[in-house]
DNA sequence: AAGTGGTCTAGACCACTCG
DNA sequence: GAGTGGTCTAGACCACTTG
């Protein structure tokens, strides 16, 4: 087990680099899934580090899923396929290039709208308050995988309707532009069929499977920023979750 | 702001005690959305406990979601909900009873068979290992919701057709007589529409919409337990989940 | 008995935010 | 400058697992 150099002037944690080095030697395979990853003794002595850091670094392994610890017996790399191919909160753009497609969009409409009520509740907006609203068809290498029509509060990008090119990635703007950045999001999913107009500018038939969702992503703190409803291909697209169960308690098993 | 009596001599840790106060205080709505928690000096002046351990505590509620973090300003109360709806590797029966409806089974087949390739690969099995198969109508208060057929390896649970009444919830007689805690689930899940036989066993007509899953499920370690290929209604059954962010890291919009 | 992770202490320095 | 969380130290006792 080669234990990392770590470099105690960078700006750089000592455990995040730890845990960067433990999670290499996990995928080039040096740590293979159910061995043990050096113990906090290990580490805290081999390191010169306090026992305290080496179990952070150990512990953010853990958080991320690529490990896991049982008390008297130590920390294993687990057996789990890490590829990171499980959903997230990733815009389209993201998505599309994570599987390496090109995302493009269609721009249906892009324009300042009054809120309707299921808007403004999901936004959390007085009545009548003023959002931007854009439509667009979402194309993976020119070929329609959805519709999406997201509707954003207007006081939180005052200009965007001027600034964007809505064409683009809108997260990416939202960041960029706004210093806005999502931190999670609330979905619901409906397995639903295609209606006359989806199935025109979906370019499948009338009854094809769809998949309905109803998303509103938030800031870390929880305000919301975008309530988007859209419509994907039945035969296009899957969700790949990855669900954990309440407990996880550490009672034995084995 | 009220501040809890530890037991010092509880064999619940500090930091959890602190935890499920603060997160009575949030439910009970004597911490509002948007309003700090104790900072760490103070729970740790206020409670006589190290800063460590008052930091604990606090990490431990932003790990539930419920709280966030920002390096100078405070700790504050999430403006999420944070009702539990969304979705967690929760067995057909402990799904329904959360929804307060009554979960039933009509067992199709009950029985040992070979492990087909996919099954096996799932699995992590030898070709041609012996599986437990389940195939169920699944209902809640008597009306059909789903179809579930579940495939288990038999060595895990060598007597499992002897001593298990299949009406009633696999994860529990897994735990109570193997000892085996399911900790995540990876599913797929696809768009479709029924098929005559479907159709038939769910009640609803040919083609109507209905979600497909492919779910394996692993213990903390990783070891697959079961490998479940199911059809659920999509006129009785939706998704609610919550995704969050790659990153979600520390770097400052507001 | 030796090794492991789980919890806890009492300090320390830093970067950041805000008045 | 005062208060906040982020990181780090060098110890400690405990419960659990294994030989």
């Amino acid at each position: 087990m080669t234990l990392p150099a770590l470099d105690r002037h960078s700006a750089v944690p000592l455990y995040y680099q730890i845990q960067q080095h433990l999670l290499g030697q996990i995928r080039s395979g040096a740590l293979k899934p159910g061995e043990p990853v050096p113990s906090e003794l290990e580490l805290s002595a081999g390191l010169r580090i306090s026992r305290m850091t080496a179990r952070q670094a150990l512990k953010s392994l853990c958080e991320l899923g690529v490990a896991y610890s049982r008390r008297g017996k130590g920390t294993f790399v687990s057996e789990m396929k890490l590829e990171r191919n499980f959903r997230q909160a990733l815009s389209f753009s993201e998505e599309m290039q994570a599987r390496g497609s090109k995302p493009r969009s269609r721009v249906l409409s892009f324009e300042v709208t009054d809120a309707t009520p299921d808007v403004a509740k999901a936004l959390r907006l007085p009545h009548g308050e003023k959002v931007v609203s854009l439509r667009r068809v979402r194309l993976a290498d020119s070929s329609p995988m959805g519709i999406e029509w997201s509707r954003l509060p207007l006081q939180l990008c005052p200009d965007l309707l001027r600034s964007f090119d809505p064409r683009g990635s809108l997260y990416q703007a939202l960041q960029e532009r706004y210093g806005i950045r999502i931190a999670v999001t609330e979905e619901v999913v409906e397995a639903s069929v295609a209606g006359a107009g989806e199935a025109k500018l979906l370019g499948i038939r009338r009854s094809a499977p769809i998949f309905a969702f109803t998303r509103t992503s938030y800031v870390r703190g929880g305000q919301p920023v975008e309530y988007v409803k859209s419509t994907y291909r039945g035969d296009r697209y899957k969700l790949v979750n990855r669900l954990t169960r309440p407990d996880g308690g550490s009672a034995g098993e084995d």
